[in-house]
DNA sequence: AATGAATGAGGATTCATTCAT
DNA sequence: GATGAATGAATCCTCATTCAT
């Protein structure tokens, strides 16, 4: 699942995230836009950039999506769901402890952004050119994944297990950390994306004043 | 100090980051342009926006900024040395203590945020469109204020103050987490920015592993 | 050949310069570039004056070309090459009599002229905002032209039919004293334009010297 | 006489056409529209690259002339004033013989074409933006110059000198040739000025079929 | 599904010129 | 004379989008 074709040209290092739909050059639009929106912020990409990247006309696009701002919104649309997909599947597999469930999460969320950087970049830059319901969908999607997070923040503080004194804007702070990562990232530095992701559980464990830091 | 006219005209949440010249509209340009790209971001706001906001013409701004691209340098250079210089001042006066320092930077930190919000958030929102010498300029700004907190870092490890298993990438996560509240932050909101200044330096202690949270 | 359906409307005095290649307005564009150049010369003339010309839209102009300076090439390249290969089919026709060849080439040139008044005027007063490649290019052609010219002048020199002491600077004149005549030229003027070419024919072997006059 | 100051900057490489006029900066003013109408073209030019080159204001430029326009006016005026001096100060002391008079004439013109190119070629090359009264008193002082080549070539006609069978347009070739110098000459080229000028004459004679070619 | 042609609005920037000082 | 600030119109060109095929 969440396999395409588009990453056979391999443009794009952030492999397979736009699923791929049966429609032909549907993936390979969407790619190009995320790719191009990634590039140049969404104002700065042109819909002609995008079809240069995708290979096909301009006007083509437009058999596909009715607009520029549907294409931001459904690429949007696929990496929100895809990392709460993630995140959520990642909590449920780890148990009931707080401080393992939350080490689930994080990595999971660290994971997300290493294996899409792009989308991860595009999620958190140029989601304020979203307007009207597409926003909302996305806010909605975006605020599900934090929830779980907190969720799991307000668990380790009934449980006594995290000690922090402002639980409340924690679970923020630790998702800002988290996607902050796809500003500066490459792959082939100094940290591995497993290593990564477990150094930011370590933070995130920390930040909580965990007693336990795994 | 820091303290201009510009903000006479009230159009501004964010008071007084741009510098007063003598030149006469020149502030009104560089706050009007700051607004902008916050509002539109900077492929979205157009020179004539800027211009309307200046109420000057849209030709008269060439004869201050030879380019949009210009403005932005200049909006990020100022965003950037005012914040070094609060962060520094700050450090200076906080004595030798790793852990008082290192809640001076933060406080200091989270201050300029909430003070100058919309500089904030272009100055991590739109420094990507930077180019150049310009570019370049910011960068060493930007790294200048990261590493005074990297060198609180270390000098809190080499005293055994901080604990951290990572301390090498603990100070951008830091500065991440302080960053990020621009894009959020409501003045008016839950918080003060004193109190959110202060819950920023528990946060950065604890992920820090600080023996003694202050 | 080199008719062209632009003339139909018959704004343009100079008729059938520009080639007809089957892209529906191409043809149209080009020629009222031409017009335009002719008219208010390469910086004088905007896009919209020649989408005016043309009768669409200024925006469609760079279906057909990308840039005013390639409309220019293409204008100077179609002229030159027109006037290129008149040149060198009359002389070829004209034998090995360095006397008759000298008065065919002169009569192809001049009859270019009088064909194509605008886009010889064009040639020699908007050639200076070619640049780069397209400026080679053009280059070469006119080159090409001149060299006919000079070859002829060589030709009789050696065989004794030419006897001016400065046969090196001889060819240029010539051209020059043709080319001119597209700054006063007017048809329906005193002088016919088959009068104008055996004049100038005329005028060419007086200044080479030629022993017989033709 | 018709020296000036603007040379001692020697910019240009034609020194001295524009004349002294006690105002300070005006003969910077107008030799630096001269060379920028020359490097530009009347249109390419503005008005900021001749103020930049005359090292002075834009808005100053306006307190010596009313418009661009007047500038090249006032240059063409000067250009063609200098042109017709030269050409009838050689003329008149060159005697009575239309030989003689007409090596005169020609060398004259081309003496001032070499030791004022860019003026030359302005003159022929930007004329067409003069418009009203002054395009018709530059109109009157070219005919005035080439009036003298006319009745040079009526009174060797008339005297037996000159055989062509076209003497009405052979005035208008020699000064083609003539001014068509200006478009190509480079000094340390292969031919001095002084030669260039010899060679012309020669040309002129020929062209006019003189009995004796001097 | 796919294309090339077409368009009106708007992009940044420069223009010649004016005005207050 | 000289300047910097100011302006409205115009510059080339690109935009997202639509339409006919």
């Amino acid at each position: 699942m969440t396999s395409n074709l588009a990453c056979m040209n391999s443009r794009s290092p952030d492999s397979g995230l736009i699923k791929e739909t049966g429609r032909g050059n549907e993936t390979a639009i969407l790619t190009s836009a995320l790719e191009a929106f990634g590039a140049e912020g969404f104002n700065g990409a042109s819909m002609r950039d995008i079809a240069r990247r995708a290979q096909t006309s301009l006007s083509n696009l437009y058999n596909y999506y009715p607009s520029k701002s549907h294409l931001l919104a459904e690429v949007l649309r696929q990496a929100n769901a895809e990392l709460l997909a993630r995140t959520e599947r990642a909590v449920a597999k780890a148990g009931n402890v707080p401080v393992a469930r939350l080490r689930a999460a994080v990595k999971a969320y660290v994971g997300f952004v290493v294996d899409h950087q792009t989308a991860a970049l595009v999620a958190i830059s140029e989601f304020r050119y979203l307007a009207g319901e597409d926003r909302e969908q996305v806010v909605q999607a975006r605020d599900s994944t934090q929830s779980i997070f907190e969720k799991i923040v307000w668990q380790g503080v009934d449980s006594g297990d995290f000690a922090t004194p402002y639980p409340e804007d924690a679970a923020r702070n630790i998702v800002s950390m988290c996607s902050a990562i796809s500003t500066w990232y490459h792959a082939r530095g100094r940290l591995s994306g497993r290593a990564l992701a477990e150094q930011h559980a370590r933070y995130a464990l920390a930040l909580l004043e965990a007693r336990e830091l795994g």
